[in-house]
DNA sequence: GTTTTGTTACCGAACGAACGGTAAAATATA
DNA sequence: TATATTTTACCGTTCGTTCGGTAACAAAAC
């Protein structure tokens, strides 16, 4: 395998990643991808013989592996629940930067294009999501139904703080979201 | 002034709002542009000096408006709070079509560029919808920074609903917030 | 009451630039 | 040498934008 490149595979998705995130599937030109990643078009085309769309399809499959390697099963330990709440909150201060990054499920998601190439990868991320944080709420003899309902509250409220974040260019909302994380998923009012 | 033309003005608005709104600044091309009026490139700029930034805040002038005159005006008369809230409910559901369609906001925010063309438009626009809300929620004896809580949280799932919805391809979270909004915004659990 | 002039709305054609994508030569790794 | 990778140069298409001109209508001039 002949290699010189100064760029790894993780380094690689990790660009490409940042510029679908940052400017979305229409606004990540392969120009910018090109001068992120440091690689020319056409080296970019022999990583990726399916172009851009191929390019954006990987970047949400190593998206989901990520997720469920250093989110979801770090958070099915049999740590007190408290303890795995705080480290969610933690985890998702991170990956977003404390409110100054998109989602890129948000900004993978065409809107007119219901049966999209990323439709299906992005429903399973959305749906791996609010599953891990429904066992989480159901860990503490919560009833099914309730735990399910929070869950998916708190994933609207993650989303929604990001939309809201960005739109007032304002990290508080996301960090308001983050604080009332704990009494959202756990019910404890 | 000679007109003979065949879409009107606020028509013209709306098709570029639809554009706009389904596929964001980037994906909507002069071509769609055009297609969606009627009206070929070359009218657009006549009407559009400014070509499709022009467009796009001029959309955005329009939804400000729209939403002043058609949603946070209505909302400020002295009828009962739980009829308000009920009318609030109604020109969300039809506003985004039952959770069909993504909020023009979301689609006109880049990632990147905090300071953009639309940014200043968006922030007033977003402040403006939590300022109803709160007006709302705080007519009940709420205290007031309970009340602002309240409604920057209802405009966080709004928001986060809308977004799950479109990325799993399903109505429910959009439903099931607009059925959950009223206890959220008045607090009764 | 014509004719002239000016204004407005619209369109077809074209512009340069950038788009996504490709082929073959060049270069590095093994 | 053989293979993997990058580079250079280019393809056809579409992008946002502009230009010249035409049809319709209104005001002004005759």
């Amino acid at each position: 395998m002949g290699r010189r490149s100064s760029i790894g595979e993780g380094e690689l998705i990790e660009a490409l990643s940042r510029v679908f995130r940052d400017t979305g599937y229409d606004g990540a030109t392969l120009s910018i991808l090109s001068e992120e990643t440091g690689l020319q078009r056409a080296s970019l085309y022999h990583r990726f013989p399916g172009g851009k769309e191929q390019m954006a399809k990987e970047v949400l499959a190593v998206t989901e592996s990520w997720l469920t390697e250093n989110l979801f099963d770090p958070l099915k330990t049999d740590a007190p629940i408290d303890e795995r709440v705080q480290l969610l909150v933690q985890k998702l201060d991170a990956l977003y930067s404390g409110g100054k990054q998109a989602c890129i499920l948000n900004m993978l998601s065409s809107a007119s294009d219901y049966e999209g190439p990323f439709a299906c990868a992005i429903k399973r991320i959305f749906e791996a999501l609010i599953e891990a944080l429904s066992q989480l709420a159901t860990e503490q003899g919560t009833a099914k139904a309730v735990g399910q309902a929070r869950a998916e509250r708190v994933v609207m409220l993650l989303h929604g703080s990001l939309v809201l974040s960005r739109g007032t260019g304002s990290q508080k909302p996301f960090e308001r979201f983050l604080e009332a994380l704990p009494e959202e998923l756990l019910g404890r009012h």
